[in-house]
DNA sequence: TGCCCGATTAACT
DNA sequence: GTTAATCGGGCAA
C-alpha cells in the first residue's frame, strides 16, 4: 500500500514539496488521481496571495503547513493550494492538475465533458471534478474528505515558468510530470 | 467609494 | 487569437 502523507511531509520548503507531490495521489471524498503539475508560491514571491500581508482571503496560508487553502479564481472557479512551511512562512503549493484514476464518472458528470485530459487538466476544472469549493478552505491534509498517498516508484519531473502570472514570471517554479497527458499546458520545450 | 485586475475557462472569430 | 463571464482584494482618492 502506498504510506499516506500526513502534515509534517508539508512542514519543509516549497520547493522541495511541490516537486516531491508530482506521481502522489490525491483523493477527496474518493474521487481524484495522480498529481502531474503543481506550482509553488513563497510569501517573497511577488505573485504569491500572501506577498503583502494576511487578509480575510488568505489568512489560511499564514497558518501551519499541511492544510488547504481554497480561493476563488476571477469571481468563477475555485483553486486548491497545500500550505508549506512552518506556521507564519506563508508558502503554498497550487495544485493545477491530476490525472484521473478514480471515480472518473462522478468527475464526468460535475464537469459536462467526457475527455478524461479535459476532466482535471487545469486548477478551476479539477476543483469542479473533485467538488472542491471554500467550504474545504482551512481543513487539514491528513484527514477526511482529503487522502494524499506518495507516489510509488519513480517519476521524471520537468519545471518550467507558471502559468497565468505577470508578477515574477520568469521563475521556473511550475512542476509536472514529463510527457504527462494530463498537464494543463506543455512545458516549454526547453525544459524537456 | 470607485476602479482595475487577477495563480481561469470555454466559446467565439 | 480574442473575449465574456463574474467578483473580491488592493489601492487611489
Amino acid at each position: 500500500m502506498p504510506k499516506r502523507l500526513t502534515r509534517s511531509f508539508f512542514n519543509r520548503s516549497v520547493h522541495e514539496v511541490a516537486p516531491d507531490l508530482i506521481g502522489a495521489t490525491l483523493l477527496f471524498d474518493g474521487v481524484g488521481g495522480r498529481l502531474v503539475e503543481v506550482e509553488a508560491y513563497h510569501h517573497t514571491d511577488p505573485a504569491a496571495h500572501s506577498f503583502r500581508g494576511p487578509t480575510d482571503r488568505n489568512a489560511v496560508m499564514f497558518g501551519p503547513a499541511g492544510y488547504a487553502y481554497v480561493y476563488r479564481s476571477y469571481g468563477i472557479h475555485w483553486c486548491l493550494n497545500f500550505v508549506c512551511e512552518p506556521k507564519g512562512s506563508a508558502s503554498a503549493v497550487l495544485i493545477r492538475a491530476i490525472e484521473p484514476t478514480t471515480g472518473l464518472t462522478a468527475m464526468r458528470r460535475r464537469r459536462g465533458v467526457a475527455d478524461e485530459r479535459l476532466l482535471c487538466s487545469g486548477p478551476g476544472r479539477l476543483c469542479e471534478a473533485l467538488r472542491v469549493t471554500a467550504l474545504h478552505n482551512g481543513l487539514a491534509l491528513d484527514g477526511a474528505p482529503f487522502e494524499l498517498f506518495a507516489r510509488e516508484g519513480d517519476v521524471e519531473i520537468v519545471a518550467g515558468p507558471r502559468i497565468g502570472i505577470t508578477k515574477a514570471a520568469d521563475k521556473p517554479w511550475r512542476y509536472g510530470e514529463k510527457g504527462s497527458r494530463f498537464l494543463s499546458k506543455p512545458f516549454p520545450a526547453a525544459a524537456c
